[in-house]
DNA sequence: TATCTTTGTAAGTGATTACTCACAAATGAC
DNA sequence: GTCATTTGTGAGTAATCACTTACAAAGATA
């Protein structure tokens, strides 16, 4: 990976993320990367394949992070890791960049990630089975669904006080 | 109104809602409706006052559907009919269109429309007061926040079944 | 050093964009 | 019927789009 390569990989994300992807030209991309718009091309072949560079990319990351609660036992702390992901888009600005695009990229092309989240659910469903709930399935699906809705509003509505909520989401799981 | 100045309304808002603002062409919205694409902006200026045109018809159309649960005075036929509006988008192709758009329209254009849902979140508030909740104001946010991340997934994965995840969600709330 | 490949640029390409303009048809008022 | 206004069209416009191409610089291998 070149210096430029990455470069371009860097402006993308932060302009797709940020004008989304149609609306973004590969002139732009080009000029914040302070490389030529050709190069663009030479490295991605065209703008959906720098596209796809990027989610590839985030989805190696997404898949560590999943790993670290896949592989907990403990139910109780698989829920309380769940939350942990939620609040970490907060933390860095690169990392919330990637989520930002995720959400806008679903809006944008229609196309729902639902393989990403599938490990995620499926330790949530074994989770809430041994805590007892009645529906584990759908228990974790209304869980990520409430997490969509959060990122939603973090994301877009700019006053928006997430840390309330969160904590009276995670007090409704007993956390 | 005339008739080709509707024919242009409906067009954008199928247009809008499926490809998005930016990355749907006026000329695109002229061929659909059957009309010249100077006629656009005749009628509307710009393409931007297409747009809110239509939004404009929306949100009218939005604040008679809240009337009917800001005036109710019973708490739990409020939260009652809150869900009663999360399913009618399932009714009504126009109606689906119009929310979708909305969606489309926050992540698009990164403007929250938390105006639009002010009247409701505050009869939310009242409810959940009356119905004894610690934190009514965060009950209520909550509430729209999971009903928001519901409309993500009914709008974005094909396969989604909303109904036994609704289902649920009422139950939380005695329903 | 000579040669081959990769990385990079600048100046293009035709297609599409939002929007304008000159003009015609329809409508309404008197 | 006449005139003014509104409604509508079709052929423009300059700017921007994703992408190509010809060619140069830099690196690697021998």
């Amino acid at each position: 990976m070149t210096e430029k390569k990455e470069k371009i990989l860097q402006a993308a994300l932060e302009l797709f993320a940020q004008e989304g992807f149609k609306s973004t030209s590969t002139s732009k991309v080009a000029k914040r990367a302070g490389v030529s718009e050709g190069l663009i091309f030479r490295h991605f072949e065209n703008k959906e394949g720098l596209l796809a560079a990027i989610i590839q990319e985030g989805e190696e990351r997404a898949k560590m992070l999943f790993a670290n609660i896949v592989l907990e036992t403990e139910p109780m702390e698989v829920v309380r890791k769940t939350f942990e992901i939620a609040q970490m888009m907060r933390i860095s600005k690169e990392a919330a960049d990637f989520w930002k695009l995720q959400y806008k990229i679903k809006w944008e092309l229609e196309q729902y990630g639902e393989h990403k989240m599938e490990p995620l659910q499926r330790a949530l469903t074994d989770a809430f089975a041994k805590l007892g709930y009645e529906s584990p399935h759908l228990e974790a699906q209304l869980l990520l669904i409430s997490l969509d809705g959060l990122a939603t509003r973090f994301y877009l509505q700019d006053d928006f006080d997430i840390d309330p909520v969160i904590k009276l989401l995670k007090s409704k799981y007993g956390i």
